[in-house]
DNA sequence: CTAGGGTTAG
């Protein structure tokens, strides 16, 4: 009978699947049970080509069924090789699977494992960004004093880097005795993963004053997600071009993202366009790259071409371009509808990420109705899908659908942060105080979690919307986190409806240190002062705002009319119907005046006559585009315009009149949340 | 037999 040895040595040196499938027969035969051989073979499939024969071997080899009585003999020579199964280590591994890979490291307790078993574990354990399995397994290598070798310690701060933990990269790194350009480029990509992007491009810098370091393709396809200037970017695409790195196409893919982010959008376009064989990555980085300059229009056309001629999508691509449709200001339900027909017809519309992300979209494009029926034909739903379904009634006003949802789902999944999140905006923004706080406390008391600043953010909220300013304040005041920008924003925002010299004066001040360049905050805390007659107060906030260099950002409202979008800025006079748009706003505005509505001249300019004031009200950009939407479709018909900032206070009363006196539904989507206006009364209930 | 990489929904 032939040793493990010689069997192993037959099994490795079969050329095909086709001849290792009876000489693995035999050898199951002859010698049962025996998992190192076992384990040979099925690294063997891998290597030729067939991970999934491996799998299913492996995954013999990890449940067996009971062995008949003859067991594999203990004195063959080579019975602890780690060899055969660091190669199945590594196959099950590469075939993603990951949880299998450390299950059979956990059955392989009697065998020592060498240099070699580590690094594929530990990837595994990165994929999976399980830092306690990770951690656990630079244990046992440091016990086998096995975690000095190069090839792991790289491992374990690749690993670390994954699980987001860059603290523990940078401890491995540092105990190195030599780094080489990978060492070098995992530590740049662990503290790129864990959002220390400045850092990163510092540990770049470090690396290329280091001797006989010189940085790679994998080195600049790590650094580069880290560029924010534009002054980077054009260092880096020195480099790379000087390495003779900029005919490969993942560089150049990257390098679409990189110039994009930076705001070299043209740069961007001329690099994507120079790239021959342009692959899905490719376009896909190219929509992303409008999608984050707001360039809709372009991203659009991106999306056209690429169905023109005729290349086929994949989710990636698809998630890209919804993400644009919802988040831009130029895009509408129809667009939603066109974006939904494609998903279909590239049946990519039952993948679980397209489907929340088409939830998103109805719901970003004020279409609740399409969100909640995609949303209930779904077969499964993970959080992001729940949440999404939630906050998209929040911002809707539906405040108890959301709760209900968050019931529905609290009986099949577990909450994380960001469905609370959710909930509590949901209840913010329709008022519900009591379920708000439940929910609130419910958070650590039931799941463990410990709200962080956007939670507290939004009781905050909740409070001041009610008008409990002082239980708001208290509330901050025994924060056990320092709060942040967020929670004391909440605070502000709360006297916009409730006036309050001492508590706005109290936020504003710490706004004004965290956030000196926000716009918002000046003007919301000179617009208290202006409400309380504190005129000379709301001056100086003025003031002070000039002097620190801040503009105020323009307001503008669009709105689709006839498959077109129109754009209007206060007091715009450029659209083609102008003349008759102020005629109708005239006419419009004096119905509603006899019919109870006042002007809140609070939001308007200072210095000017109260009749000026007025004025000046009529022509805010949302007025204008309403009047406009009014004039250019039939009765009956909703309108739908969107504002980049938050709607005032004297277009939400006015708006509230007009679908009265009009019969028309008027759905307003400010920068915050959607108003449904219909019948004289807005979905906010007047909060927001 | 081993390490690092471009696009991914709340």
């Amino acid at each position: 009978m032939a040793t493990r040895g010689e069997w192993r040595v037959l099994l490795q040196s079969c050329g095909s699947v086709r001849s290792l499938k009876p000489l693995h027969a035999a050898v199951l035969r002859r010698r049962p049970s025996d998992l190192p051989l076992s384990a040979a073979a099925a690294s063997r499939y891998a290597a030729l080509g067939r991970p999934d024969l491996a799998l299913s071997l492996a995954t013999s080899l990890l449940y067996p069924t009971p062995p008949p009585s003859s067991s594999s003999s203990s004195s063959d020579d080579d019975h602890d090789d780690p060899f055969p199964w660091n190669l199945l280590l590594r196959a099950l591994s590469d075939a993603g699977e990951h949880r299998r890979a450390l299950s059979l490291y956990r059955l392989m307790p009697h065998l020592l494992p060498d240099r070699f078993t580590f690094p594929p574990l530990l990837k595994s354990c990165a994929r999976l960004r399980d830092v306690a399995e990770g951690a656990a397994l630079h244990r046992h290598a440091a016990a086998l004093g096995l975690h000095a070798d190069a090839f792991v310690a790289n491992s374990l701060v690749a690993m670390y880097g994954h699980c987001g933990d860059a603290g523990a990269a940078r401890e491995v790194f540092d105990g190195m005795r030599e780094r080489s350009v990978v060492s070098w480029t995992a530590m740049i990509g662990a503290l790129a993963q864990s959002g220390f992007r400045s850092e990163a491009l510092g540990m770049f810098r470090k690396m290329l004053e280091e001797r006989g370091v010189r940085p790679n393709r994998a080195t600049f396809l790590n650094a580069m997600p880290c560029v924010a200037s534009g002054e980077e970017a054009d260092e880096l695409y020195e480099l790379i071009v000087r390495q003779g790195l900029d005919s490969d196409l993942s560089i150049r893919n990257a390098m679409v993202g990189m110039l994009a982010r930076c705001g070299r959008t043209q740069f961007a376009r001329k690099v994507f366009d120079e790239i021959s064989e342009k692959d899905l990555v490719s376009w896909t980085s190219m929509i992303e790259a409008y999608r984050q300059a707001d360039m809709y229009a372009d991203a659009l056309n991106i999306f056209k071409k690429m169905k023109q001629l005729g290349i086929p999508l994949d989710a990636v691509l698809v998630l890209a371009i919804i993400r644009a449709c919802s988040n831009s200001m130029l895009a509408s339900i129809r667009h939603a509808k066109f974006i939904h027909g494609v998903v279909i017809r590239v049946s990519l519309h039952k993948d679980l990420m397209v489907e929340t992300g088409l939830v998103d979209l109805y719901v970003k494009r004020g279409s609740l109705v399409d969100a909640r029926k995609i949303f209930d034909r779904m077969k499964e739903r993970n959080l992001v899908t729940w949440s999404t379904m939630i906050s998209g009634y929040g911002m809707h006003g539906h405040g108890k659908d959301a709760l209900q949802l968050f019931e529905n789902m609290k009986a099949l999944l577990v909450p994380d942060h960001i469905v609370f999140v959710s909930v509590l905006s949901a209840c913010s923004h329709a008022g519900l105080v009591d379920e708000g706080k439940r929910c609130f406390n419910s958070m650590a008391s039931e799941f463990g979690l410990a709200p962080r600043t956007e939670h507290y953010a939004c009781m905050v909220d909740i409070l001041g919307r009610a008008g409990k300013l002082n239980e708001a304040r208290e509330f901050i005041e025994k924060m056990p986190i320092k709060p942040d920008s967020s929670v004391w924003g909440s605070l502000l925002g709360a006297c916009r409806m409730y006036p309050n010299a001492e508590i706005a004066e109290l936020a504003a001040n710490q706004l004004f240190k965290l956030d000196p360049q926000n716009s918002g905050r000046y003007v919301l805390l000179s617009n208290v002062y202006t409400s309380l007659g504190k005129i000379e107060e709301a001056h100086r906030i003025r003031a002070l705002m000039r002097s620190q260099g801040v503009k105020k950002t323009a307001g503008y409202t669009v709105i689709e009319v006839k498959n077109k979008v129109y754009k209007f800025l206060v007091g715009d006079e450029r659209n083609p119907q102008s003349d008759l748009i102020y005629r109708e706003l005239e006419r419009l505005m004096d119905r509603i005046r006899r019919m109870g509505y006042v002007p809140n001249t609070n939001f308007a300019l200072h210095d000017v006559e109260e009749e000026t004031k007025e004025k000046s009200l009529y022509v805010h950009s949302e007025k204008l585009a309403v009047v406009f939407g009014l004039i250019n479709s039939g009765p009956g018909c909703v309108i739908r315009i969107h504002k980049n900032l938050r709607v005032c206070g004297d277009c939400h009363s006015a708006t509230k009149f007009i679908s009265e006196v009009t019969g028309r539904d008027i759905v307003v989507r400010d920068s915050h949340r959607f108003h449904h206006f219909s019948g004289g009364v807005c979905s906010c209930g007047d909060y927001w």
